[in-house]
DNA sequence: TCAACTGTACTAACACATATAGTACAGTTG
DNA sequence: CAACTGTACTATATGTGTTAGTACAGTTGA
């Protein structure tokens, strides 16, 4: 499920952030539940430990997940409400690129279909 | 009007790509029109000719501008059809996020409702 | 207690993209 | 012919991403 793409341009730990967000929304990652190690993750990811370190200290910073020596890394309490938070400000990013659409005179309403079918195969 | 901002995350030469379409598709700059010298503009933004070169060429590579060895640079004669479908791709970029916000149980209300300040602001 | 695990913090090296600087050359124009 | 044009190089510096290796302190379970 958890896999990194290597050719993307995206760095790999951004890549690695989202897919546990993913899982945690998804709910294939419960609140409060643990984390595998970054050793394990790094094994599993086919990637260097630092880069999942980088990850799992961003989503820490984020207060999506808990990180403590010794005993490892958990979703937080209210890692689900964190990250609803966050991708709020993706709705900025929409409007930077509806304005550029409208000042292009590309019609509003090819604009709302795409968001209509986004909203539809995802149900 | 054609400014960089050189402490953006986004390189400089995508920033003079993106200004020059801004003026073509607001008509500053008109189709057939000649730009400024690459050493003109390099003068005018403050950066070097080498990094003018490069959004040079791959507006040429588009078709949106022709360059010509010894004559200067012309906006193509279809600029303004040739960045308005180019456009249209940022139409998914905007399905991936309205995706993810559904994904997320973001109300799809508040997506079209950024789209529509979107439009409004710009008109 | 102790071995095996955990996260964390470093340094070093490499690849790649971006940006700057300088030079050179061939084509066009007045 | 002089002054411009785009184009093509080399070289350098910087920043970011990634990998590699090492080390250390805290936790856990046998």
């Amino acid at each position: 499920m958890l896999v990194v793409d290597k050719m993307s341009r995206v760095p790999i730990y951004e890549q690695i952030e989202e897919g546990i967000k993913r899982e945690i929304i998804t709910g294939i990652l419960k609140e409060r539940e643990q984390l595998p190690s970054i050793r394990e993750l790094s094994v599993i990811l086919a990637t260097n430990p630092n880069t999942v370190q980088k990850a799992i200290m961003e989503l820490d910073r984020d207060g999506i997940i808990v990180s403590t020596p010794g005993r490892g890394c958990f979703v937080s309490e209210n890692a689900v409400e964190k990250i609803r938070e966050g991708l709020k400000c993706k709705i900025d990013e929409i409007k930077v690129l509806a304005r550029e659409l409208c000042g292009a005179g590309i019609d509003k309403a090819l604009v709302f279909e795409a968001i209509n079918s986004a909203y539809k195969s995802n149900k």
